[in-house]
DNA sequence: TGTACATCAGTGAACGCGCGTTCACTGATGTAC
DNA sequence: TGTACATCAGTGAACGCGCGTTCACTGATGTAC
């Protein structure tokens, strides 16, 4: 059942060598599998084969070996993000097709860095100024900055757009892992749904004029009163 | 800074009276705190002013307490849900926008419910065959089922449109809590992006046809080899 | 090349804590006669 | 209407556990001379 015990490899050496980098593993792993709640600094110091004390070499504290996996994950992230948008030409609407793939695929294959960036109620850091040129925000504004400047004149606008991409494939990325999802819709590929529905959401917000009969009812009511902002 | 201790109302008579409504609400509030991960039943009792092993008349432990939170929110969100539905005519877009706004007010409403029934891996219970007739997941496959007959011809699946409104919903409320995701937009009203975005996904869904030139071009790579199922 | 010593990166035992859960108990309530 | 008794819904003390963190320590490494 359990896996066999990866934990104590019985180091050769006193000294481990590269205990901060395993440390980080160990938590990724251990975040995948258990969330940043359940995550116990105890158990990521069993598993790189060391003892409970060793970790505060390293990081000052529990908080702070999840900040640094949430860190490194904003940075991945960005780094990823960036890759899907700047290997696309000048199609915006590709652009941001590609920059959700790239979003799905680092949520599916970096469970543990997700769950640490993503947790509500995430305190431990907040990477919003990172002087890393690369971080997810930055490609993302300057992504949509881009975007911008061509379409503006048609009335849409593309942070708004941006940030729905940006919603949908987290609300995907989430809803995939869930068992009871896969029970209610057994025949549904999480990744060609995102695919298909951003290149829908595009489709639908550049063709905002008067579209069919169904589309131009009146504005919906119960938007409630929190619409202010922007001034 | 902590609200006044709301716990101890010093109980009048020796029996609590409603305990068991007591501790859902308690659950209720500190989930919306601390997730469910964080969660605890000496808390819960303590918050419902009996001692730790009062709980334990009514629910057969902690996860027992979770998973009636848990069922609680399915029920009332597949009341919601079915409410929205109800209350429109024959416009499916415009029901699948009322249904999209009943799941975002519902999480904003009810954190604690919308905790327990959604962090991931939560085993406690998966009400898929709930025999009270109201459950979301009935509700919604209702309403596809409803919908599709009206436009199957099309071409379009209106159980993957829905499944993918669920998905944006799911993004969107999850989201909104974040306080990086506030300073990254902080001039995007959640509510009205979902709004248009349900819009646009429905619009330009409906729109498949050969649209603009935009999107058109072929099927994106990288779908990875996941788009199996339904033989 | 060799030696003394500062610094670094671990150990392992211990602490205090809060948790989930159990247990024998007791006060309150309801019901049979 | 009154009494005996079963049942119910709490108490509070205790348990074992695993956690986060501290502490004095020690083995390994690197550097000055």
């Amino acid at each position: 059942m359990t896996k066999p015990p990866l934990r104590t490899k019985k180091r050769d050496s006193y000294h481990h060598g590269n205990l901060k980098e395993a440390l980080v593993g160990a938590a990724r792993a251990l975040i995948a599998e258990r969330g940043t709640t359940g995550f116990t600094l105890v158990d990521a110091a069993r598993r790189a084969g060391v003892s409970p004390a060793a970790p505060y070499r390293h990081f000052p504290d529990r908080d702070g070996l999840i900040a640094e996996v949430c860190r490194r994950g904003f940075a991945e992230f960005g780094r990823r993000l960036g890759g899907a948008w700047r290997n696309t030409g000048a199609d915006r609407a590709e652009a941001f097709r590609r920059m959700g793939h790239a979003y799905l695929d680092f949520a599916r294959e970096e469970p543990g860095y997700y769950a640490a960036m993503f947790t509500a109620g995430a305190q431990w850091t907040v990477p919003t100024k990172e002087p890393e040129g690369g971080d997810a925000f930055a490609t993302l504004v300057d992504a949509i900055g881009v975007a911008t400047d061509g379409k503006r004149g048609n009335g849409v606008d593309l942070r708004r757009l941006a940030f729905q991409v940006w919603a949908f494939s987290h609300g995907i990325a989430t809803l995939s892992g869930a068992p009871w999802l896969v029970h209610a819709f057994p025949d549904i590929d999480p990744a060609m749904a995102l695919d298909e529905g951003v290149d829908a959401l595009i489709r639908g917000t550049l063709h905002s004029g008067p579209p069919k009969e169904d589309a131009k009812r009146p504005r919906s009511r119960k938007t409630a009163g929190a619409n202010a902002s922007r001034t």
